[in-house]
DNA sequence: ACAATTCGTTAGCTGTGCTAATTATTATCG
DNA sequence: CGATAATAATTAGCACAGCTAACGAATTGT
C-alpha cells in the first residue's frame, strides 16, 4: 500500500478475476484428465484411494477415510470394492481390534501406476507442447497452488 | 535446458512432474472449493449447468448438455431439478419443435451470482494473501492451464 | 408421402455421498 | 475390578448423478 487510494477494491477484483479464472480453468482440465482415469477400469474416487494406499502405505481405514475427505461408511464401500477386484487388503490391526489396515497387493501398486502413468503421461504430452517460459510458469505455479488450496478456509 | 546431453528422457520427466503436481494441486483446489458451492443449496453439477445457462443465454437441452459434457439424459434430470426449484424455465424452441429452450430466471440468476461470488471470494482472499510475484505467476498461469485443458487429448 | 434422422424423455442400472443406528473393542473412572 | 463411556468399522437406507437402451414426437430428405 504506496501510492494507491482506493486501493482496497481493485486489489480484491483483481484477486477475484484470478480465482474466477483459476477455478474454471481446474475444472476444465480435470474434467478432460477424468477421461483418461476411467481407463484403468476404476472410477475416480477408487483410484484416488488406491493412490493413497500405494503411496501412504498400510493405513486403518478411518485414516483413509480422512485422507480422502469421505465419511467412513463410504470409504467403507471403497475398500469393499478394491478388495473385491484384488487391489488391496484389509487385516486387523494387531494392536487395536477396532481398527483394520488397509495395504495394496502388488496388483494394486501395478494398476495404480499404469493408471497414474497414463494419465500424467496424457497431461505431459500438452504441458511438453508449450514454450519453455510457460513451462516455467506453470511449474511456480503448481507450488503455488498447492499452498493455495490448502489455505482456502471456510 | 541448453546443456542437457541426454534431452529427450529428462525433458519428458519433467514435464510428467509438472503434469503430476498439477493435477494433484487442481484436485486439492477444487476440494476446498466445493464445499463453498454446497452452501447455494446447489450440488456441483447443476450449480454448474445453472451457470451455463445464466451466462450462456436461452439454449437447448442437447447443447446444454454438451457444453457439461454430460448425455441427455442426465441433463433432462439436472435440468428437472432446476426446473421444480423456480431457477430456470423450458419452453418449446418456435422454429423446431423437437427442441427446447432453456432459460434463466430472475432468481436463477441471483443465485448463481451469489453462489459464485461466495466461492470465488474465498478463494480470492486466498489469493490476496500471496506475494504479488507470485499473484503475477498464478495469473499468467490460469491462462496457460486453460490452453492447456483445451489441448489434453486422447 | 413416407422413411430416416434427430431431440428430448422415460426406465432401469451402477456408483458415490450422506446420516443414523449397530456391533465390537478399548479406555476411563469410581 | 467392573460398569460405563468413547471409538472404529460396518450395515441400512436415503438422494443424486452418471450411463445405455428404448420410445414418442417432430423434422428432413428423397
Amino acid at each position: 500500500m504506496t501510492k494507491a487510494r482506493a486501493s482496497p477494491r481493485p486489489e480484491l477484483e483483481r484477486a477475484e478475476r484470478i480465482a474466477d479464472r483459476l477455478h474454471s480453468a481446474a475444472i476444465h482440465l480435470l474434467r478432460r484428465l477424468r477421461k483418461e482415469d476411467t481407463r484403468t477400469g476404476l472410477s475416480a474416487p477408487r483410484l484416488s484411494a488406491l493412490s493413497v494406499v500405494v503411496f501412504g502405505g498400510p493405513l486403518t481405514l478411518g485414516a483413509l477415510a480422512a485422507a480422502e475427505q469421505v465419511r467412513p461408511p463410504t470409504m467403507t464401500r471403497l475398500v469393499d470394492a478394491l478388495e473385491r477386484l484384488g487391489l488391496v487388503t484389509r487385516r486387523p490391526d494387531p494392536e487395536d481390534g477396532r481398527q483394520i489396515l488397509i495395504e495394496a497387493t502388488p496388483k494394486g501398486k501395478a494398476v495404480m501406476m499404469a493408471g497414474r502413468a497414463r494419465r500424467v503421461a496424457s497431461l505431459a504430452r500438452a504441458v511438453a507442447r508449450l514454450e519453455s517460459k510457460e513451462k516455467e510458469t506453470i511449474e511456480r505455479a503448481a507450488d503455488i497452488l498447492e499452498r493455495l488450496a490448502a489455505r482456502v478456509r471456510e
